[in-house]
DNA sequence: CTACACATTGGACCATGGACCATGGTCAAG
DNA sequence: CTTGACCATGGTCCATGGTCCAATGTGTAG
């Protein structure tokens, strides 16, 4: 099996040694073998681990996900319905994601619809929006 | 005029006082005025600009950006076309990142779909997808 | 042999928006 | 006078996902 300095693993990956390091330190990756002069060495297999990280990654999956992703991957006693339902959880959170800046997309068209756009900023529509005519516009997010 | 602790200003405004700081600390308010004791002593001026702050932040404007919404109220060169523009910029910044979550719920929608979430995760397809079948053409595995 | 590229470590730093802490001064009530 | 609530400062810490750094060792090409 072809053994692969942290440099080469980073480059066939795409991510830098600094970030395959950190994700050792997470734990995320095993530690690696050393050789004699203390260099990690890494295998085909650490390579897939890492694009399995980075696509999880893209589809907004957190390190702290991903790394539970990994243990039930290799847990014999894990179910594709523990990994179904990770996915199915990450889903509504950005659904709820989604919808909260919808709301906050919808709040901000409406100040820009009152507002012509002409003139000094005394009568300015959306800062008296937000200076409080109406001090009740509540329930903040977060 | 009635002046204000920063703890009462703190409760009227619904905002921690460690927040009030934190916000002269950036700038965001003005240095306020102190007592014989060098207690900080607010106004209801005080409390309407944190109430900006706040609504500003409910809809999306980081603290850099409610900071240049302040100066530019206060600004008389300014025009209800600098606010405007500074709203529609955010408009725009919130629906790319609308774009983006939509698109990630897609492919996650599409690979919790193609799993029928009974068994072990050994032929789980969204696991398998995360390996990356794109990527790779040798799936070794013993 | 001499460069130069690459590897190691631990720690500091980035942005964001505060929360929390210790230590010490101030103020009002009882 | 004492107690407890409030205020001051400057500092650290939180999560997130890394990046950058210095000092030092190693591997390789010319």
């Amino acid at each position: 099996m072809e053994t692969l300095t942290i440099g080469k693993l980073a480059k066939r990956v795409g991510v830098s040694t600094d970030t395959i390091r950190f994700y050792e330190r997470c734990g995320l990756i095993e530690t690696a073998a050393r050789s004699e002069s203390n260099y990690r060495l890494y295998s085909e297999d650490d390579a897939l681990r890492l694009r399995f990280i980075r696509r999880a990654k893209s589809l907004g999956f957190t390190l702290a996900e991903i790394g539970e992703l990994l243990v039930l991957s290799s847990d014999p006693a894990a179910t594709k319905a523990d990994i179904k339902a990770r996915a199915t959880k990450k889903i509504d959170k950005i659904r709820h994601r989604i919808r909260d800046l919808t709301r906050i997309q919808a709040g901000l068209e409406q100040l820009v619809a009152q507002c012509d756009g002409h003139g000094s900023v005394d009568d300015c529509p959306i800062l008296e929006a937000l200076s409080g005519e109406h001090a009740q516009h509540n329930r903040s997010n977060h």
